[in-house]
DNA sequence: ACCTGAACACCGTTCAAGT
DNA sequence: ACCTGAACACCGTTCAAGT
């Protein structure tokens, strides 16, 4: 308790201990460390060891907080364009690991983020730009860049959300999907469980890197294959 | 107030006035009708006329509701193959548009459902096989096959989280993109500027349906390329 | 202007008591 | 076995009062 002699009333000049942007770090802290469940207005009044009502000077309500959440994680990402000098395919899939990893950094944070709309539209906004312009020099119409882009940020998305849910939840993919399909009616999935069946533990160990991989590789050759028509 | 004079205790037998499904079909209809975060289980006591203890007799908590909401939903979804009688990139095409109608189906229920690893993988197990079925058909190997459908998967995700924010929040996605490049720092974003100027207010006039048919072009095309190597 | 204390209208859940 | 009532330990937020 180092303020435990904390005073009522307007602190004196240069002796405020609140801020916009105190409060959205240690709310940045909190989610961090103990999950986003972990973050309420009252835990977060807590440890910046004030009253539960100070915040509402600073911030109008929780969802304020959310929301500037995810402005603090974003705003300051700035893609490292490779620029011309790589091929344009390899330039996407730059940009594509580069918000991949903004996503990962905060994985408590991602499914609360993806699930907002604005905060997602502020975002993209601000990330797309290498996307915008690798697909560009690879020749495609405005509207073909503009779908192709839409198109590879859906899958990040999809992607991230399964990412970010299981570093959530510590748990393991690949007995979870063996179980699961030992415990399907039989015949039910044939292919399914003749597929799994043939890849083993060991084939189906997930490796999240690799599978972002594939699914980037996937879509630059669907977007090339797109180009030429 | 139908049920005012309600007593205490057991009820005669066939009088039971609550069931897990009954609880649950409850649930569903308030997530459908007033948002996920309307659910409490104290409003779904109330809309039961039961008091809010008599549910922790059938499900042990409210996250046991949230699961049970996912499998109501998921478990009966079974979808219609086409089977071989089309190509396999179309068949491909019609499991994925059964998908996602489905996820749409309770957009309200989709942002829960796709942030919670155990619904997800317990819905795509069920959901599945015709992708597998139709990337078989293709020619991919095992591993391919398994890569293509996560991939496959992720985009759908992606795309339908998006789908249910904005049908949650009823927001427009041109106006809002157009305002957003406005209020960038000019030559922030070049390329993107141009495009979405170049496309105009008519152009970004988004459909989701041709969105997703966009994203499925570029997607078969990508494996289509991925099978002859 | 900024912080506080008490209060309001909620939550999910435990526990002992009814029939 | 199934339902209930009271209680506990929380929430977010409003409002009037301090300095």
């Amino acid at each position: 308790m180092i303020n435990a002699g904390k005073r009522s009333g307007r602190p004196r000049a240069g002796e405020e201990r609140l801020s916009r942007e105190a409060i959205l770090t240690a709310a940045l802290r909190i989610v961090d460390d103990k999950g986003i469940d972990a973050l309420t207005m009252r835990r977060l009044a807590a440890t910046l060891e004030v009253n539960p009502m100070s915040l509402y000077h600073h911030l109008p309500n929780k969802a304020a907080v959310m929301a500037g959440l995810a402005e603090l994680v974003f705003a300051g990402l700035e893609q490292p364009d490779p620029g011309d000098a790589v091929p344009w395919d390899e330039q996407l899939k730059d940009a594509a690991r580069g918000y991949r990893n903004a996503l990962r950094a905060h994985p408590n944070l991602a499914l609360q983020v993806l699930s907002d709309t604005s905060a997602v539209s502020a975002v993209v906004v601000v990330v797309v730009e290498p996307f915008y312009r690798a697909l560009d020099r690879a020749g495609l119409s405005p509207r073909q860049v503009f779908e192709a882009a839409n198109t590879l940020v859906d899958f990040i998305h999809g992607f991230s959300l399964g990412e970010a849910s299981v570093r959530t939840e510590n748990f393991d993919l690949a007995p979870d999907l063996i179980t699961r399909v030992e415990q399907l009616p039989a015949g039910k999935a044939p292919v399914l469980a003749r597929v799994v069946g043939e890849l083993g533990p060991e084939g189906l160990a997930y490796d999240f890197d690799s599978g972002f991989e594939s699914g980037l590789a996937t879509l630059t050759a669907g977007i090339a294959a797109t180009r030429r028509r």
